[in-house]
DNA sequence: AAATATAGCAACCGCGTTGTA
DNA sequence: GTACAACGCGGTTGCTATATT
């Protein structure tokens, strides 16, 4: 298991749910951009690409888990046709699925396929679908990189683009709670890290998002409660972010942070 | 039941692009 | 205009669960 090294080094490898609600936590105070601040800020031991990545990939309550539907799948044979390896595209064309997500798909899918032809190399039967591409590999003959393009690159948004937290506050999360929590079980194991479920913390972004004034803080702690509002309106307000780094959310994040090990 | 192979998926890496000071 | 930082993408790797022998 590739788990962190030292202090000083970042953390690699499998995510626990601890980061992930700390993630989810940061990301919510503090929109899905800026991920470098975000790694930092958080307190995670994690490169601000990783967050990105975990985001995207995982946390992101706009995904689709589960298999791909039959109509996904005739999707994504047909956008591979027309876009080749072009991921990122052929996932905008799917909302909730992410490039990383089709591109497993289509390696496994491909492989599959390899080996089915390999068993009847003699006769070859493509699927109708495939009738473009090698069969064998990603790349198809009739690569579109050049061939096809559009006329206009649209600025289609993927589910996965970052856009900001009002887009994850506006969108109701009831759905994606349920999404989100069909993929709990891994990334135990790390001690006692793993005591809060994604139920559990889709439970407390919704006290956040109750945030009439409500703390997001260790009732038992002796600080003035900060909540929601006071945390946004100092956010919003501050000029520089070193200076809120080491103030008000800093605070907020340690408190947060506490009551979390608790 | 144990060993091995395979599938599925999460995460990392490197590099090109874009944004910002 | 330039240098640097951050972001986004595609390729690849490695781990885990499941199937097969």
């Amino acid at each position: 298991m590739r788990i962190q090294d030292d202090d000083t080094t970042q953390r690699k490898g499998p995510w626990t749910e601890h980061e992930d609600f700390q993630l989810l936590f940061h990301v919510h105070m503090l929109g899905d951009r800026r991920w470098d601040f975000i790694a930092n800020v958080s307190g995670l031991k994690r490169s601000g690409k990783s967050c990105r990545l975990r985001w995207v990939n995982y946390l992101n309550p706009g995904l689709k888990r589960g298999k791909l539907a039959p109509h996904e799948e005739r999707l994504v044979l047909e956008l591979h046709n027309k876009f080749g390896n072009r991921w990122s595209k052929i996932a905008r064309k799917l909302p909730g699925r992410t490039d990383n997500e089709i591109k497993n798909y289509w390696r496994t899918h491909t492989r599959k396929r390899a080996q089915e032809n390999k068993k009847t190399s003699a006769s070859p039967a493509r699927s109708p679908s495939f009738s473009h591409c090698s069969s064998s590999s990603s790349i198809c003959t009739n690569h579109p990189t050049n061939a096809s393009k559009p006329t206009t690159e649209t600025k289609e948004r993927s589910f996965y683009d970052t856009g900001g937290v009002e887009m994850f506050i506006k969108e109701g999360k009831t759905d994606n709670k349920k999404r989100a929590t069909t993929r709990v079980t891994n990334n135990m194991g790390e001690g006692q890290e793993g005591n809060h479920s994604m139920e559990d913390i889709w439970k407390d972004i919704d006290l956040l998002d109750d945030n009439s004034v409500k703390p997001f803080f260790d009732p038992y702690s002796e600080r003035a409660p900060l909540t929601w509002d006071i945390c946004m309106s100092t956010w919003w307000t501050m000029d520089g972010q070193e200076e809120f780094t080491n103030n008000t959310f800093h605070q907020a994040t340690q408190t947060f942070n506490s009551g979390l090990v608790d």
